[in-house]
RNA sequence: CGGAGCAUAGCGCAGCCCGGUAGCGCACAUCGUUCGGGACGAUGGGGUCGCAGGUUCAAAUCCUGUUGCUCCGACCA
């Protein structure tokens, strides 16, 4: 492709919507432009690369026996209100205005069912991989960072039909190793870890997360070990009980508001100390004990409690459960009718300090078996950077992290909700049993960006390169030389089969640098007056910065056999 | 949906406080010089200052409203 002849704008600043490095980069390398709050026009470059990702998702997805579908995305809200998602989804669902009963799709398990339902009607007609790439619509309440949260989108996703449950744990581990492969063939480095499965359903789920500071989730990792920080969990000692089990005292602690004053004020080792902290749940009063500073995890929170529902009490629900303003709350001689609930690592402590229920004071001596009523002692608490990982001793690092891809074991729900059922060997009737399986391409794309790149611009790999070489004809309109050999030069590369892109544009040599280290193609090919008079041409690549000189026929041979 | 910020030429910005005929850099066009790491000079084109009201002799500037974009938070398959 010559440069004259392809639309490929670049920008020298960044504009002042892009913040971080993927957004801004495709910005200034021509691949896309914005045009709404989270929607983004893809440029003809931008769209080559997007067009070798969803090569790639093609092939490792027939290889698993997938089949490709294109399924619209005008639905009729029906069979959305039939799922009960126009409610769990809601405003994130596109609604049309001017067309009742047509929403805009934001994924695909119900149509899929509904194809299922209308077909699949026999043990002998599955196991079924059903797949697209399909543009998906979702209202994002605030999009951000570039295509990373768009309110359109692209998505391979995929759907398996299976007979049993055995058959859904083969189908799911299938798609697994496939999206291993594919995010290995993308060259992108991700990692996998459980996770919750939110207003999807279903049994089990896993997330393919890329560590970036520009994600959204936060993950606990060592080299052998990922989880998502809502289900994270660590090595950390109990509280553990002492001997001398003194009698619970009340003490005055006017100018305590915070564990640290206490720790400071009356010498108490951290340990020792319960905070409390008080949640409405479904509207109850729950008070949790955590150890010294531990933090909350709320989604654990929520995860015990089954629903999302909760948040923080207000002052006056403090003081109407508790009898103190918070500062001076604690697992003893509460006021009102409350749940009380404490972290693992407090069970069944003694010698604890917590507060007394009322403003200014505190109790010391505290033995939660014997002065507490303690409901349950469950898992709570977030972990933090550095403590020693459950499975293989390692200290955790806690990192910010990119969702690329998730699977889903879906089971019964969609099937059920839709009556899709089929006829067992043994006659009998029974729902098909689903899993439901995502990437983002358009965040393939970012990700990769966001993990190769450097100051000048990206660095492709061959695998997702919009092209292999950049050839640049310097001075190419002020030398019959150059334009001649690098012609040539680029009449053999396209008969090579190599994707070249000639830049023969009537630009000085440093911008022609410059442009070419932005667009990030992996190699860069040199035609000059200052090696083309010895026959030569020079060659860069682009990701470790090697540069030879090479005879201008050999350059095709040895860059045919590069990657 | 809560909190904050921004909106002036394709991009990056100044001007606004203190009202008086809209500027700078890059990019773009023409000419000359330069010619392997974002060249130099000259000349030129391009903006109803997001939009709508209001105040005023006069509004980019002051007031009110509104829309869009970005960030933090909430939410998120």
């Amino acid at each position: 492709m010559r440069q004259t002849q392809h639309f490929i704008p670049t920008l020298k600043e960044n504009p002042t919507e892009a913040q971080i490095p993927s957004h801004q980069l495709m910005l200034r390398s021509g691949l896309v432009r914005g045009l709404a709050s989270g929607v983004f026009s893809f440029l003809p470059m931008g769209y080559t690369v997007i067009k070798k990702i969803i090569n790639i998702l093609r092939e490792e997805m027939e290889a698993i026996g997938g089949q490709e579908f294109l399924l619209p995305a005008l639905n009729p809200i029906e069979i959305w209100e039939q799922t009960g998602r126009v409610e769990a989804m809601g405003d994130v669902l596109f609604h049309i205005k001017n067309r009742e009963g047509l929403v805009l799709a934001p994924t695909h398990e119900e149509i899929i069912t509904y194809h299922a339902k209308q077909h699949v009607k026999s043990y002998r007609d599955m196991p079924q991989i059903w797949y697209q790439i399909q543009t998906k619509f979702r209202n994002e309440a605030r999009p951000k960072s570039g295509v990373l949260r768009g309110r359109q989108f692209t998505m391979k996703d995929a759907y398996s039909l299976d007979t049993t449950w055995e058959g859904l744990d083969e189908a799911y581990q299938r798609h697994y190793d496939a999206y291993c492969k594919i995010f290995n063939r993308c060259g992108i480095k991700f990692f996998v870890v459980g996770a919750s499965s939110g207003a999807m359903g279903g049994k089990k789920s896993q997330e393919f997360m890329v560590e970036s500071n520009s994600g959204e989730d936060i993950c606990a990792i060592t080299d052998n070990y990922a989880a998502n920080l809502e289900v994270a969990t660590s090595q950390v000692q109990p509280v553990a009980r002492i001997n001398e089990n003194l009698l619970i005292e009340e003490f005055a602690t006017p100018n305590a508001k915070t564990i640290d004053d206490l720790i400071e004020q009356f010498n108490i080792p951290e340990e020792r100390c319960a905070k409390s902290v008080v949640y409405m749940v479904n509207d109850e009063p729950w008070l949790i004990l955590m150890r010294g500073n531990d933090e909350l995890n709320e989604t654990k929170l929520q995860a015990v409690a089954g629903t999302n529902n909760i948040r923080p009490a207000g002052n006056d629900e403090l003081v109407k459960y508790t009898g103190a303003d918070h500062g001076s709350i604690g697992p003893v001689g509460l006021k009102g009718n409350i749940k009380v609930v404490a972290d693992l690592l407090l069970q069944d402590a003694n010698g604890m300090v917590s507060g007394a229920n009322k403003d200014g004071f505190h109790l010391k001596n505290i033995d939660l078996k014997r002065d507490a009523n303690i409901s349950e002692y469950i898992d709570l608490r977030t972990i933090n950077e550095g403590e020693i990982c459950i499975a293989d001793g390692q200290p955790l690092r806690v990192v910010k992290a990119i969702e690329l891809g998730h699977i889903f074991k879906l089971g019964t729900r969609y099937s059920e909700a839709l009556d899709a059922k089929f006829i067992d060997a043994d006659g009998n009737l029974n729902p098909i049993i689903m899993g439901s399986y995502g990437i983002g391409v358009e965040r393939i794309m970012a990700c990769y960006i966001e993990q190769n790149h450097d100051e000048k611009g990206i660095i492709w790999n061959k695998a997702l390169a919009p092209f292999f070489v950049h050839l640049l004809g310097l001075n190419i309109h002020k030398s019959d030389e150059v334009r001649a050999a690098s012609e040539k030069l680029y009449a053999d590369f396209k008969a090579a089969g190599i994707e070249v892109l000639f830049d023969d544009r009537e630009e000085t040599a440093g911008v022609k640098f410059n442009d070419a280290d932005l667009l990030g193609l992996p190699y860069q090919v040199v035609v000059g007056q200052k090696n083309l008079k010895d026959g030569n041409v020079e060659v860069k690549n682009r990701k470790t910065d090697e540069r030879f000189v090479i005879s201008i026929n050999e350059v095709v041979k040895e860059l045919t056999f590069r990657d």
